[in-house]
RNA sequence: GGUGGGGUUCCCGAGUGGUUAAAGGGAACAGACUGUAAAUCUGUCGGCGAAGCCUUCGGAGGUUCAAAUCCUCCCCCCACCA
């Protein structure tokens, strides 16, 4: 199986496709463009953004020239598609911050050198446009009354948040994208969500009506894990791709708390393993399973944060949750250390006092507040009353015990709140 | 521009003078059960060294012993009409 298209479906990154007979064709050209957009609304991607990096990579992989395409113009007029409401505008400067941001990161999954990938910002194009000529030149090819039939825009015209012109204008934007697109780089295939469908078929249409050429799409999939949450969403936000957002053990901690019934799925998606080494995890039994999972953690996380990086997350959760040792025979093809140093704790999320500190004893829910386990010192005591903090692994009893030097075990301290949350306190002896 | 309807604690959403830190649901957090899973059950869920006090219902003023609730002005959103 080397047809990129089937590759594509069998690791579950196509949801639809336009005329595929067609799109086959093109994609039998080696040389074949392709583009995917990325919004420069924050200065970081987040797992979301994975999907669509995976499948540029994998057009990549196969030989075809990727175009990430970054949303510097677009980003300034916000796209209405899947929101619920106005997006706020963003200012250049901050957009222009934003890209620098998202460069790098694309550029770990996409290899830009010697032309084998391009990376462009339409801000280059679009923030130049007259809007006569646009009226005039592309305006005449868009149907309000099309447009308006169109999912994206239905949702909003029919809720309460309404819509505004400038949201209206995105579509056409992004379809002139494609267009100039296919006139420079003759790039005729666009990669999008499925909030970017109807964006996406203005562009195609856009093409034929100007240049009597065909044009195809290829819509991934929304992920969302088993239980319906839209994926990378915690309670805490997003999951950010940059490490001063997300750390790369909580990060890791993300991945290894996947759903049971997602660990398959997530890794034919998120990782470049073989497929048939994947569906082996159907069988899994329970401690396979969470093997699997720490593969997965692992896989994505070196793949964002790099390999170093990856282990000592890897060598962390095995510090603070126990060894979990990977057989050889579980996902084979991966790279995840076989021998773990529990020793290797440089990745939990820890801080540092001094023993004089301790030795005047500090009350356990002013600790766990100042460390981060609790928001507010209300919230560390209930955390504690309710029975859920931990002290070196025995149950606090009482919220204003007080911790001293005598609680200092191997130079650390270590705290937990709840079953996951883990703060080592490293202890400093001079002053 | 006119008319009508709205803006409540993380989200949805009750509440129309005191008994209201504000029903209910969701999310979240903790406990039990477990496999760092899911499901389920229970508890918690504004802040404060916890006694009591302070802050919150779009914003600013006002009436009142007492205001999310009444009055005035302002800001924002929505619908219909233009």
């Amino acid at each position: 199986m080397n047809n990129i298209i089937d590759i594509l479906y069998e690791r579950g990154f196509i949801e639809n496709t336009t005329h595929d007979k067609e799109l086959s064709r093109y994609l039998e050209d080696e040389n074949a463009t392709c583009y995917i957009g990325f919004d420069p609304t924050a200065s970081s991607l987040h797992v979301g953004s994975l999907v669509p990096l995976m499948a540029l990579a994998y057009m990549q992989k196969h030989g075809y020239r990727p175009i990430a395409l970054i949303g510097g113009g677009t980003g300034l007029v916000g796209d209405p598609s899947g929101k619920t409401e106005t997006r706020q505008l963003l200012n250049s400067e901050i957009i222009e911050e934003n890209i620098c941001g998202i460069k790098e990161q694309i550029s770990r999954f996409i290899d830009f050198s010697g032309g084998k990938a391009i990376l462009l910002n339409n801000a280059d194009w679009l923030s130049q446009l007259g809007y006569i000529p646009f009226l005039r030149d592309i305006g005449q090819h868009f149907s309000v009354n099309r447009m308006i039939k169109a999912e994206i825009y239905k949702m909003r015209l029919e809720s309460e948040e309404g819509l505004n012109f400038i949201e209206f204008n995105y579509m056409l934007l992004q379809a002139y994208d494609f267009l100039k697109l296919f006139n420079s780089y003759g790039c005729r295939l666009q990669l999008g969500g499925s909030d970017q469908w109807g964006n996406i078929v203005a562009g195609i249409d856009l093409i034929r009506r100007m240049r009597h050429e065909t044009a195809f799409g290829i819509i991934l999939p929304l992920i969302t894990t088993s239980s319906g949450e839209k994926m990378g969403k915690t309670a805490k936000g997003a999951v950010w791709l940059d490490s001063a957002r997300t750390t790369p053990y909580e990060f890791y901690q993300y991945w290894i708390n996947t759903d049971d019934q997602d660990v398959e799925r997530f890794m034919a998606l998120y990782t470049f393993l073989p497929m048939d080494e994947i569906r082996a995890i159907g069988n899994f039994d329970e401690v396979d399973l969470n093997c699997a999972k720490a593969v997965l953690a692992f896989e994505v996380t070196q793949l964002v944060h790099g390999r170093e990086e990856a282990i000592k997350a890897y060598n962390a959760s095995a510090n603070v949750f126990g060894v979990r040792a990977v057989s050889e025979k579980i996902l084979p093809s991966s790279n995840i250390p076989t021998s773990i140093s529990a020793l290797d704790d440089a990745s939990v999320p820890h801080s540092y006092i001094n023993i004089n500190q301790l030795k005047e004893g500090i009350p356990a829910f002013k600790l766990f507040h100042a460390v981060g386990l609790a928001d507010t010192s209300s919230s560390s005591r209930r955390l504690i009353a309710q029975g859920g903090a931990y002290l070196n692994s025995e149950r606090l009893e009482s919220f204003d015990y007080l911790i001293t030097d005598s609680d200092v075990d191997n130079m650390e301290i270590l705290l937990r709140a709840g079953k996951k949350r883990f703060h080592k306190l490293k202890v400093k002896n001079n002053d």
